[in-house]
DNA sequence: AGAACGTGAAACCAAATGGTTTCATAATAA
DNA sequence: TTATTATGAAACCATTTGGTTTCACGTTCT
């Protein structure tokens, strides 16, 4: 089950909206139906089911139908894309040889390398 | 001296674009000027500096004028709102998930799990 | 059967986004 | 001084995004 999913949205655009940020905690809490999910918010019903397709589509909401509702609740397991990403920036805060470093570097005349490629990302992180 | 951050951006949307995480990671390893940075990226000079700018406004990166060049660099406090965000959810797949993923995924033996949610390495959200 | 409910799909729209080209300006090099 | 370099600002453009209204369809309740 490790690769079922095939986020067609990506996490980090997935909870770029308040919004969904918002409806993921609400679907923390507990399975609802989208007339009842969208009763919290400003927007209409539908815009609120696209809100949730995207999620969806994230992986991060999963819709099951029980008679002629569809019920959500929140799916936590593509949050760690998002975990794993930011462990990589942690160092900065906690290693405080990243401020050392900087501190030296701005001491150098000129940095040398702008041949390193870092980015080797550009494109999805799929799992 | 905490940073005089009035985020116009947002995190969360400062870091939805691949192109923008992609800065983040070079600029973590250097301070560089935007002709050096550019010249990473399949689009103009212009383009990475509006994406600079949107990761400035949200207080990722910063600014730093030397002779004719702006040098920008990784600024990587706002990232613990991010965390702080992503600790919520830790619970829901520390709980009934959590065999699950770490059958499919072994990450870090970090938190001590079905506890509390407080991770003690953040104090703060307040920079 | 017919009415009411819960939902998704479609068509549509305004604004935001990600990109471009062109131009102006400040700093350095000749 | 003049040319070149590094950059940002502006105008512009196509696509995506977040939202709406309308409509069709399956499910449940009389």
């Amino acid at each position: 089950m490790a690769g079922s999913a095939a986020p067609k949205h990506d996490v980090f655009q997935a909870i770029a909206d308040p919004t969904r940020r918002s409806l993921l905690k609400l679907l923390g809490e507990e399975e609802l139906p989208v007339t009842a999910i969208s009763s919290h918010y400003p927007m209409t019903r539908t815009a609120v089911s696209k809100h949730l397709r995207i999620l969806a589509e994230a992986g991060l909401v999963s819709e099951r139908r029980v008679g002629r509702e569809t019920r959500y609740r929140l799916e936590p397991e593509p949050l760690q894309e998002l975990k794993k990403w930011l462990a990589y920036y942690e160092r900065f805060w906690n290693n405080k040889l990243a401020a050392l470093k900087r501190f030296v570097e701005d001491d150098e005349p000129e940095a040398p390398a702008d041949r390193t490629i870092v980015d080797t990302s550009m494109g999805k992180t799929d799992l």
